[in-house]
DNA sequence: TAGATTGTTAATCGATTAACAATC
DNA sequence: TAGATTGTTAATCGATTAACAATC
């Protein structure tokens, strides 16, 4: 809501989540309490660090006491919108985009995937645990008829910027894209690229410097 | 090699080199240049930072004229380690695994699927474009015999942590983690958690932020 | 009360941007 | 030569860390 946040806060309170819900959660009675340390030693950051970015969405601590562990992850979920419900469309029905239709962690975050596309006339009308591939003929239908606002691309590289131009002219303004391609777009759309060789490059980076 | 880098540096070097090769490299003639206001212009950000993060690597432009293309390409190439050869491990044949089994632009950054792992019997035997999978039971030996230094973790989330130890216990100190989980590991083992919900976080954000 | 923890201001640190002389 | 672009120093900006009074 009122929450303004920069990329690296938005990252941690990432991190705050998975740790808290993953590794706290069910275990203590509702009301059990998480302090600013214990978070920040499990993830080698500032203490002062954490109680900033809990600040940042509006979450109060009780002085000897700690965060409220049931307070945090609901603002946490509401600052990021995990508490509304976003339909996407999945372009690109081979092996990563099955996997991501099939990722069931997706329904914790409000995103249904609504809708699953590919133009592989053998691939159009089976059925991916589930998903009925459709063609992308139908991408316009689709998009208006069930308010999307997402697009996932899992399609080959060739492929990608040209179906990211039409996505966007179908109205599509936020596109999350797996295809091994940067896209290039104007400002207006939201982008993110998760192409595997950027992580790829930290890993290398920091082993090279090891051995 | 005496390269130190940033973590946002290192991320913006990755972009440079994507465009470079998707958009630049094979068109023009080997001598070919690209100047700082060029690239910068493309993603958006300030050119002196270009000129920044090139003289980074030690790759020296030409006044009035900008970087030739090549030496760019390979001074990133060196300084990221896509020249070296790397063998990994996959654990997890599952969609996610084998989609990343299959995923063919690995062998541009010298890293090379070495085996492919999982515990389920009915998929040990089995062939996934190339790929045999054999039994987790192999994963010490085949760690020694073939020079591991990378585990790409594809597992469910219970499954994930208990397995990164014992990856860690046979002398891989870098794991890749596309579990949905955040693996808590000591400070001497590279994690990278390709948690997709990060992904996801970011362009909810946004999103909600724009409607 | 004593001890622990928050909330926040001030100090530090590091990364980005501006500016411009040097150079082709 | 004039114009464009690099390389780098200085200035700015923003994020992280230190410190500590307020509070339970």
């Amino acid at each position: 809501m009122g929450c303004n946040l920069n990329r690296p806060t938005l990252e941690r309170l990432m991190q705050y989540y998975h740790y808290i819900t993953e590794h706290l959660h069910p275990h203590p009675p509702d009301s059990a309490n998480v302090s600013s340390v214990q978070i920040a030693e499990l993830l080698g950051i500032d203490p002062a660090q954490v109680r900033k970015d809990l600040a940042a969405i509006n979450v109060k601590g009780q002085p000897n006491v700690g965060y409220k562990i049931s307070t945090v992850v609901e603002s946490i979920r509401q600052c990021l919108g995990f508490d509304k419900n976003y339909n996407a469309v999945l372009i690109g029905a081979g092996r990563l985009g099955g996997a991501i239709a099939c990722y069931d962690e997706f329904r914790f975050y409000g995103l249904k995937i609504a809708a699953l596309l590919d133009n592989a006339l053998q691939k159009i009308g089976t059925m991916i645990d589930g998903h009925k591939v459709q063609s992308v003929e139908m991408l316009e239908d689709i998009v208006q008829q069930q308010n999307i606002k997402l697009a996932i691309l899992t399609v080959p590289a060739e492929a990608a910027q040209k179906l990211a131009e039409r996505v966007t002219a179908a109205g599509i303004e936020t596109i999350w894209n797996f295809s091994p391609t940067s896209l290039v777009m104007p400002d207006n759309v939201i982008v993110r690229n998760e192409h595997l060789s950027v992580g790829l490059a930290q890993l290398f980076y920091h082993l090279a410097r090891r051995t």
